[in-house]
DNA sequence: GGGGAGATTATCT
DNA sequence: GATAATCTCCCCG
């Protein structure tokens, strides 16, 4: 019940990828938390960075499945990315903390737990996530991904400050999870620990 | 508790 | 030179 999960578990598309990390465990030098908010982004999706293309960015993308892509955004804020099939890759969003908290609050400078890891800047902060991680084995240390809990009420909604595509609801999460960047739309309810279509 | 401004820089056009 | 998968602070009500 604590295993990684298989390799070939990031060997598919994002968009079956993210609903199921959602209730995985990462953690990154021992500090972390259960993955709650996940965003899937795809090769022929105009929000990816990967829609143009390999280029030096985004080269981790076109890496093998479970590599991190790391990425820096508005010139300040890590983002950390579970890399899928090529060009494909799932945005960890919000983490709920469960491990290293005390590391964590002084990393993030703030004694709240909700705003430890309630966002992708935030839980990169928070974990000591940089450009220094970017391109590694998810499945190996210093990183760790196990399953966490099962059979949390799935949410989905359209995903979170992009511009263009900004309409599919490749966004996933805990329904009613205190420990989201946002909450979802009560109705946006899929099925308790259920599949998506 | 919601809306808006500003921070700050790698990457690509 | 514009853009960007964000966050925090400040103001308003």
């Amino acid at each position: 019940m604590t295993e990684m999960p298989n390799p070939s578990f990031f060997a598919r598309s994002a968009l079956e990828v993210a609903p199921d990390l959602i209730g995985f465990e990462i953690t990154l030098g021992g500090a972390g938390g259960i993955i709650v908010e996940t965003e899937a982004y795809l090769p022929d999706d105009p929000a990816s960075h990967s829609f143009r293309g390999p280029s030096q960015r985004n080269a981790s993308m076109f890496g093998p499945p479970a590599t991190s892509y790391v990425y820096l955004i508005y010139g300040m804020h890590w983002c950390l990315n579970a890399v899928c099939l090529p060009g494909s890759a799932v945005l960890i969003r919000a983490l709920e903390p469960t491990s290293g908290i005390d590391e964590m609050m002084a990393r993030r400078g703030r004694p709240d737990v909700r705003q430890l890891c309630s966002g992708p800047g935030k839980l990169a902060q928070a974990l000591g996530i940089s450009g220094e991680h970017d391109g590694l084995a998810l499945l190996s240390p210093p990183f760790s991904l196990r399953q966490g809990r099962t059979g949390l009420p799935l949410a989905t909604g359209p995903r979170i400050g992009i511009t263009r595509a900004s309409d599919l609801p490749w966004r996933f999460g805990a329904a009613g999870s205190p420990y989201l960047s946002r909450r979802f739309h009560p109705e946006a309810k899929i099925s308790p620990g259920g599949r998506i279509g």
